[in-house]
This record gives C-alpha cells, structure tokens and sequence, in this order.
DNA sequence: TTTTTATTCGAACATATGTACTAATATATA
DNA sequence: TATATATTAGTACATATGTTCGAATAAAAA
C-alpha cells in the first residue's frame, strides 16, 4: 500500500521531528528525500494520509504530526505481589518505569525480583522484570507466579513428562508441579537492570 | 524575569503543542493569550527566549520548541564499536532506544553484546547494555572497553595486587591486563534484556 | 502492443507567517 | 514631577510555505 518513497518521507519526517522538536516543510522534505518538486511530496504525503499513517492541517505550516502510538509509556512497577486478584492495586505501585513502543496497551507491569532462584538465567535480585499479564505463558517461557495468594516467583514453566512444573535456574532450588496454588500471572517479555 | 503574560504564553504554546502536536504560529498565539498585535507576541517570545524557557529557529513557521528536559530521550544503539573515536558516527547506529529520565545530556548510548564473558554476571548476549561515556570506570565497576581501537567488550574493571585487568565473569576466560592497547569507552549503567 | 496507474517535475499562485518599524500607553523608578 | 522601562498596538513588508494545475516520465497491467 505505501511505497518505499513514502516510507522514506516518514522515516525523514520522523527524525527531524525527533531532531529538531517540529515538522518539516514540504521544500525541506523534498531535499531529504531527494526529490525536486514539492507537488511530487504533495503526492506522497496525501498516500500517507490516505494510508492512516500521517497526519496534515490543511493550510498550517510544518502542521503534519506521524501517527506512532509507539510512544514511550510509563507502567506501573509493583513492589510485593499481593494476596488474591488486586494485583494492580494502586497501593502496591512502589513507582513507574519508562519502557519503549509496544503495542499492547496497558497490559505491562514491573516488578522487582526478590530472590535467586533465576540466577542462572542472569536474573538477579533487584532486578526489574517486565511481565505482560495478558500474554500466555507456554512451555519453556519465563513467567510470573503467584503462589498460595501470596508469593509472587518468577520461574520457567517447562512441561517434563506430559506434567507442567516452575522450574529455577538455579541447582539450589526444587522445580515445583504446577496444582491449583500456583496462579500464573503473566510473561516475563523483558528484563531491566541499573547498576 | 518572567512576567505573568509571558507565563502565559508559555503555558499556552505547552498546551497547544500538547493538543495539536506542533507549535501554534505567532498570531495563534496573539489569539490565545488575548493580544492583538504579532509584534507584541513577538516581543514575549523574545523575553522568553532569552530567559532560556524557549527556542525559536530564526524565520520558521511553528518553529517553537519548550524547553522541558523532563522527558525522556531516545538513545542510540551502536552496532559495532568502530576503530578509533569515531565512536558515535551515525553510520554505526543501528536504532534507538527508549530510556528513563536522567540528567545526563547526551553521554548514554547503547551496545548490543556480542560474547559470553560475562555470562556469570547475568549478562548475556544480545542483551543491550546502556553506557554513559562521562562516567568514570571505577575498581570493581563494569564498564565497556576498546582492545586494540577494534574489538570493543565489557568487563569488570578490577585491581589486582596494584595493578589494572579486565576480568570477564566467565571462568573460560582470562582476564586481560590494562594496557595502551585498552581504551575505556564508559561505565555500563543498566541492562536491558527483550525476550 | 495499448492502456492504465504510479511517480516525478516545473511553474505559478495565494496566503500564512515571521519580522521590522514606529508610536502609544502603562508601569515603575529617580 | 520627570525619566526610564515594560507592555501593547498598528501597519507594512518579505518570504516561507502549502496548494494547484498541467504535463512528462516510468512502471505495471491488460
């Protein structure tokens, strides 16, 4: 549907946006992207609106604004799990971390590891995983657990002999079988340590 | 320094910018914050501008730019640690990433690791490293290192009997003392880790 | 091939927009 | 009071900028 030229234009308006905090002209477009009439610009600009990706005022100079809800957004970090469902109550929100584009919309949270029974994984104490609670966690992933409504873990969920265990990286700690106690909470989708 | 109208005015543009997402044009201001000549608008932003609350670039339309560092930037990912210093050229970014605020300017960058000599510290490869550049390697830190003005690589920086090495966290590797042949490119300030 | 569609260009146009100049009025300062 | 500084207004100007129109060229489809 869009040309290479015109994921070009986009790409070239997307960072001088970033560089310069405002739009391009269509003349300064037409030198980024090599092109020497503004009509042709015109052409693409209008393909780009058409396609949704863009967005123009009629008539306003440098008025064009990309549609990227990959906007940065800040997700809650939770301190310690809490007992039962209110996982995302606002009490346990300890603070916030920037985290980039995605496309799910709210279903990320943070939360501080305690514990080392991923060390072997290179997941340490403190550090601050990223779990996407509407994402399935399969066999083989790292996922969030809540344990007995009360203790929160991270662990492989790994399937050994048609039976799904919580399996830690880390030769000190037993794999635990998956039964009613155990409650998945969501996908371990990144993992953010400052040092 | 700043009078009310000025005040006003900025808080106008931030709300404009904020709604619209570009600036509003000298005489969209004049209509906004109730004022009937351009000259007059044109004689705030002046003020502002020399307060440092505001940039303008000289004969652009919505060429307004807010000066509020509070949001977070994007940094750049390097692919390859390039020889020499030429360590930041734009030829060897190979994307963008978003990170969380800090007061820093422009001394963070990102490196993809490539190698598992630190794999006993929970870094892996693949992982992104966030470096600042203007922050001192200290005993015991870790840091990202040029060998050789080639290979770039991140190591514990380590003083061993008064003198200087680079120790892996891999016990399959040596450590490797400093010398003119080790250049310290930063200090690796968070890990960052998509799976 | 012919026909259609996509892309590019050049030139001209209308005006939105930043800027400069002068003057008037208010507000503060001596 | 007189003097300086801050603020507002009006007008005019130059041009940066979006837009339109027609035509040429390239690429794709029939």
């Amino acid at each position: 549907m869009v040309s290479e030229k015109q994921k070009n234009i986009l790409n070239f308006i997307n960072i001088f946006i970033e560089k310069n905090g405002f739009a391009p002209s269509v003349r300064e477009i037409c030198q980024g992207v090599s092109l020497k009439s503004t009509s042709t610009v015109q052409y693409h600009l209008e393909k780009l609106i058409q396609s949704g990706l863009l967005q123009k005022n009629y008539k306003k100079s440098r008025a064009l604004t990309v549609n990227n809800q990959l906007s940065n957004k800040k997700i809650p970090i939770l301190g310690e799990i809490a007992a039962g469902s209110l996982l995302m109550a606002e009490e346990n929100v300890i603070g916030t971390v920037n985290y980039p584009n995605t496309d799910e919309k709210s279903d990320l949270f943070a939360l501080s590891v305690s514990g080392d029974s991923m060390i072997d994984e290179g997941i340490h104490e403190k550090d601050l995983v990223i779990i996407n609670k509407n994402q399935q966690i399969k066999n083989g992933d790292i996922g969030a657990f809540l344990i007995n409504n009360s203790e929160g873990t991270i662990k492989f969920l790994k399937n050994i002999q048609g039976k799904q265990y919580l399996v830690p990286a880390n030769k000190n700690y037993d794999k635990i079988p998956v039964n009613e106690n155990i409650q998945p909470i969501g996908k371990v989708v990144s993992l953010i340590r400052d040092m």
